[in-house]
DNA sequence: GCACTTTGGCAACAGCGTTGCTTAAGTGGC
DNA sequence: GCCACTTAAGCAACGCTGTTGCCAAAGTGC
């Protein structure tokens, strides 16, 4: 049982079934390539043995899971292993930038089969924009032959500053009035023929790492490129808030009544953070996003710390070792335990696109977000 | 299905028909005397009216639901409404504080039918402590006639600082050193014969106002008292994070490099507002507080602010007044709807007793936390 | 008094995971 | 080479879940 926000839910037996299939998918979608046996499944997931053989039964007479081989004999009967069938579906990724936009094809594992990448304005006009982001999203799947339209499963899209992912609506790209109101959602979805889910690109970054993580532990993705955000990943799933606005962390007073920011406050991370990087003080930022970042871990005694974006991806030892030290030093102070661990995402703004995608995917393995809706609309899922 | 923390659980039949009783048993309790019909029941679970016929005709056999008179019919057979029946079950709640301890009998709908409140130095030795809360315990059992022990669930017990709430040990109660590494629950669970249940205040607190909430969202309650904290409210249930050690509200940096604090670090707001307290200057207090809250609302997009302790209730509209202003001017700023509403917890510090009393309650009603273990165990809940 | 509406229980049912048992497929002793 | 043993995984029967179809109960309104 999942943790969605709001009680409404009661459970029947589909949703039950659902529920545990989406289970067992997603330890099918974690354990990768090295495939996992049916035992192993039952130990994790509570089921009993012969339950898992049922789902399992289901999974592969649809496709979504096959046998893959057999472990070395314990004494007795090797156990077999199970493994998700990667191009029983794909998603596509859609990251678009200040400056240029990603596009990435991946497969149910979420591996990328193809990416595109095309410099583009987003202060330009918002038809042009969807447009040619509509065309990025053809051409990534024209790359990859095989791909047919009914194994497409939607359009994740990516993008900073606030926006509403319920409805698919920005809110107000921050320093790209244009975009204010502007119902991104229903724009691409009638230009790709493909449901299509909006996110920020903290959010999404922070789910695609989630999906990876081994452990379900809470963390906290930090994005410092152009701007400072979050994504926060609690209890497996993306935490949006009320208004799916969660994540605010740049304009975090750190500062009381300190210089002022871009936002009309005064002493925000954010500000003081692009400050220091700026006059080249890495040393003083990095001190600056830890004693923020402190707070958080704080606030939510979070479990682990992802650093991203193309300002820490140009010198990250520098950010992810001030960083931690900040964090440990408080740690220590407070006595509750070692630091949590502080790691940079590799590929700097790669995790954006990609996760991206996980908005699409995600839905499939029972993690947090309503599945997309859409013209071409996404049928019931496969199992 | 349910916001618990991982992703291990399988569900079966015994669990589905827990899961849907636990959200009607929810349901009822949130109607409170007022009552509510089997339809609207049906309604708001999304399950069929059949599915709630045969639920609570259960409930009813097992003593947890009444029929309680019918409403005006209209055009049809009139509904029937049906009510928890409060006095199946009740738990204490059990507040030890600084300078005093307080007990409190509740009922399943979380009707106080006996307090008592006591003097206790909780600097004394720890079994001088122990032996008097059970003591407390104990005599507000004996307040109230016909709660025969097989209908007393549990007790809930809330105190300040970090403690570990998995296994109820306490690591290090600010100013109180000996209680660092005591294991609480134990040694309570012993001395009272009944399973316990600790928690840090302000997460009792903020128990206990969710489950008074109309709405299901989610909320932050800050405690500020002899010291500054937090609980989370998020997705209906109280989020701990990793070493259920969320809620450390009071030490967020506010001001890099400011004044000392107790703790060891700089510029923490709990020095910088109780400083301004300690001077007479409110208005002060209650703008730093209000711009720790708007970090906090902002990162976790939080629907609502309520705010407590005993210097708040000194002073309510003071910091109410205070703390809205910061946080409107923010979400002016920000532009992303309406500010949020900040309200005062009333009764000072009774939510805290009383959310004591809901952490043995709430898992009865499908609300998180894991239900209470310990002598006389608890056995498997009555539906 | 009769037609109609709405509530709520009864009975039959489909489908879920579980249990008990059987078959498959290995290892290791002799 | 054979047999006893161990472990994995499927088959069949089962108990229990919410669902569906139907009917009795209990009102309103002409």
């Amino acid at each position: 049982m999942n943790r969605s926000s709001g009680r409404s839910g009661g459970a029947n037996l589909p949703s039950l079934r659902h529920h545990n299939a989406s289970l067992v998918l997603d330890l099918l979608r974690a354990a990768g390539e090295r495939g996992i046996s049916r035992l192993e499944l039952a130990e994790r997931t509570g089921l009993t043995p012969q339950a898992v053989s049922k789902i399992t039964t289901r999974l592969r007479a649809e496709g979504l899971a096959a046998e893959a081989g057999r472990l070395a004999s314990t004494g007795g009967k090797p156990r077999t292993v199970l493994r998700l069938v990667p191009d029983a579906g794909y998603a596509v990724g859609l990251h678009l930038d200040r400056d240029g936009t990603t596009a990435v094809l991946v497969d149910l594992a979420g591996t990328p089969v193809a990416t595109r990448t095309t410099p583009l304005d987003l202060g330009a006009p918002a038809a042009e924009v969807v447009g040619a982001a509509a065309r990025a999203v053809q051409t990534v799947r024209a790359d990859a032959p095989g791909t047919e339209d009914h194994r497409v499963f939607g359009v994740g899209a990516a993008l900073p500053g606030p926006l509403d992912h319920t409805d698919g609506v920005l809110h107000r790209v921050t320093g790209f009035p244009q975009w204010d109101g502007y119902p991104l959602r229903e724009a691409l979805a009638e230009r790709t023929g493909l449901p299509v889910v909006v996110d920020k690109d903290t959010n999404a970054a922070a789910l695609g790492l989630a999906l990876r993580a081994p452990d379900g532990a809470d963390f906290a993705y930090l994005h410092l490129g152009t701007g400072l955000g979050a994504g926060l990943v609690l209890g497996g799933g993306v935490h949006r808030g009320a208004r799916t606005g969660a994540g605010e962390f740049g304009h975090q007073t750190l500062q009381l009544d300190g210089p002022p920011c871009g936002c009309g406050g005064r002493g925000c991370v954010e500000a003081l953070c692009l400050a220091a990087v700026a006059r080249g003080d890495l040393a003083e930022a990095a001190r600056v996003l830890g004693t923020a970042a402190a707070n958080l871990v704080g606030l939510l005694d979070i479990g682990r710390l992802v650093l991203g974006g193309r300002t820490v991806a140009a010198d990250e030892d520098v950010y992810a070792d001030g960083v931690r030290a900040v964090v440990e030093e408080r740690a220590r102070r407070e006595g509750t335990g070692p630091a949590v661990p502080v790691t940079v995402a590799p590929g700097g703004d790669r995790p954006v696109v990609e996760g991206a995608a996980h908005l699409v995917l995600a839905p499939l393995f029972g993690r947090a977000g309503e599945p997309p809706a859409g013209p071409g609309g996404l049928a019931a899922p496969p199992y």
